[in-house]
DNA sequence: TGCATAGCTGCGTACCTGTGCAGGTATCGA
DNA sequence: TCGATACCTGCACAGGTACGCAGCTATGCA
């Protein structure tokens, strides 16, 4: 099986067939893409703790979450328009409050394993 | 139950009892730190194209991930430098070949679930 | 109709990080 | 011993990103 790439096709390897697997299990270059942005969003702690409050405890406020963090408010609001736009959380209008919930399967899946070996 | 710190305890919540449990959720500031940075590991496609390739394939070689990833040796190098700081992976030299392979469990779990989803 | 609260936005700054280039070290074959 | 290969390191540049501040809109209460 030849996958390396025809640019790359004459470059000397060590493992010849080690390099097709690895080709083959990076898979499509998109899919790495998609999921780096997805690891990007949990990379800071700031936002992590957000996700984390988001994950377990359902829908709340911005400065509920600015309290929780000890963030200050357009902080958190910033961090949740990033999210929002990745389509990760959603936030529903109460009045004059937005309560926030964690809406995207793959993320809360990921958060799930962070949360496990908690205190 | 009190868990709002001290220097926000005057700030007006909007679900009192939400911040608690979202406080909770959060944990310890360092447990959030130390995830966030595993997760910032895999949050550049590169890295972590190198990540699925070592997760599926085993030990392989530098040059032979620069191959299979497109990079350069010495952007492979410094990725690689990084993910051994980080306790990711380890390399092993045989003769003039370092092979590295994934240790970090954690970090395998992880691949796991971006692995799934792939074609 | 004021006035405080809840949330959002834009801007500027400082910082971090990925990337490429040049050069260095160590191992193997001729 | 000479050269090629495999890998590593340091440095400088560009790009992105988090963070704080000031100011804005909108809702609810008195």
């Amino acid at each position: 099986m030849h996958l390396v790439p025809a640019d790359r096709a004459e470059r000397r390897t060590i493992d010849g067939h080690r390099v097709c697997d690895a080709i083959a299990a990076i898979g499509d270059e998109a899919h790495v893409r998609t999921w780096a942005d997805r690891f990007s969003l949990l990379a800071d702690p700031k936002r992590l703790a957000l996700l984390l409050a988001l994950h377990r405890t359902g829908p709340l406020a911005v400065s509920d979450l600015a309290i929780a963090t000890g963030m200050n408010d357009p902080a958190v609001s910033q961090a949740l328009r990033l999210l929002r736009a990745a389509g990760v959380v959603t936030g529903e209008k109460e009045g004059r409050v937005v309560r926030y919930r964690l809406v995207d399967d793959d993320t809360r899946l990921l958060l799930k394993h962070c949360a496990a070996d908690g205190p």
